[in-house]
DNA sequence: GCTATTTAGTTTCATTTGAAACTAATTACA
DNA sequence: TGTAATTAGTTTCAAATGAAACTAAATAGC
């Protein structure tokens, strides 16, 4: 394959190919989300932290995400109004709230995630373990090599 | 490495972290362009794409690009506007209408095109040829892999 | 030839997104 | 202590995005 060294060639650039991916991909596990359970990503991504444990801070979660606080903010007042998760007031810092996940909230994960990992599997169906591994070490590396702030 | 296979994690699950390193990339490229250029991403495909060939119709750049269609009708508007593309009426067919770089639009080309060569090398700065190769293979499966609409 | 369907491209409108400003509380430190 | 700086989180406003409706032209099928 040619590594596209010194002519451009967009079909061959990295970053747009990526881009191109990437949101042909979310596009396809956003449908099946919202589709089936009426989430969008950001709040199915903080669904899936909340599942991982027990409670986050705002803060805590646009960290595990990744996702801005504007988008945090905005998520988990959507999923209050769902009842999917709760706000705690924390007593001894009044600036902080916890979030955790409601009983509700707690059964839609345990709904999700399966479907999740089969969305996953069904991608990556045709690459072979060594390229599932290889592609996370890419991504890894990808993201280390962007300056400023990293993944 | 584990291959996340019964239990989800969203920091290794594959559809997050391809989405939260290629939205890093897309910004860094996007800024690079954008305070060099004054050209967004959309902008920039629709000239990467002229800038291989001679012209193009909206809907080849559409297929070219992967954009949608709205997206292609507002970059040429725009390119058309900052006089880097100029737009030409074809006889034989009322309904197309060819796209093609102006002088201006082929300078800016020339002067693009190795930068973003650069950027693409300083992004895979970290990896070696072969984990390029890999994942230009990997892109590929992967965009085969998401049902309807294929990259 | 004449109507129905398809195709290229644009416009409209509602939603999403993100930067910046803002509020409220905490911490630093003179 | 009292003021400045920092931190958590929300709101506001403007720009980007995308689906759907629309215009105009070409093609298909009768």
């Amino acid at each position: 394959m040619k590594l596209n060294s010194s002519t451009l060639k967009l079909s061959e650039f990295l970053p747009y190919r990526l881009s191109i991916t990437s949101n042909l991909v979310s596009r396809y596990i956003a449908s099946a989300y919202s589709e089936r359970f009426g989430l969008t990503i950001p709040q199915w991504r903080v669904i899936a932290i909340l599942g991982e444990g027990i409670e986050q801070t705002s803060k805590g979660l646009v960290d595990l995400t990744k996702m801005d606080k504007v988008a945090v903010s905005r998520a988990v007042s959507q999923l209050v109004t769902k009842k999917l998760v709760r706000r705690i007031a924390v007593q001894t810092d009044g600036r902080l709230a916890l979030v955790r996940l409601s009983k509700q909230g707690k059964d839609l994960y345990e709904e999700i995630s399966p479907l999740a990992l089969d969305l996953e599997r069904k991608l990556l169906d045709q690459l072979s373990d060594q390229e599932i591994q290889d592609l996370h070490k890419i991504l890894d590396k990808l993201g280390h090599s962007v300056p400023e702030i990293q993944v």
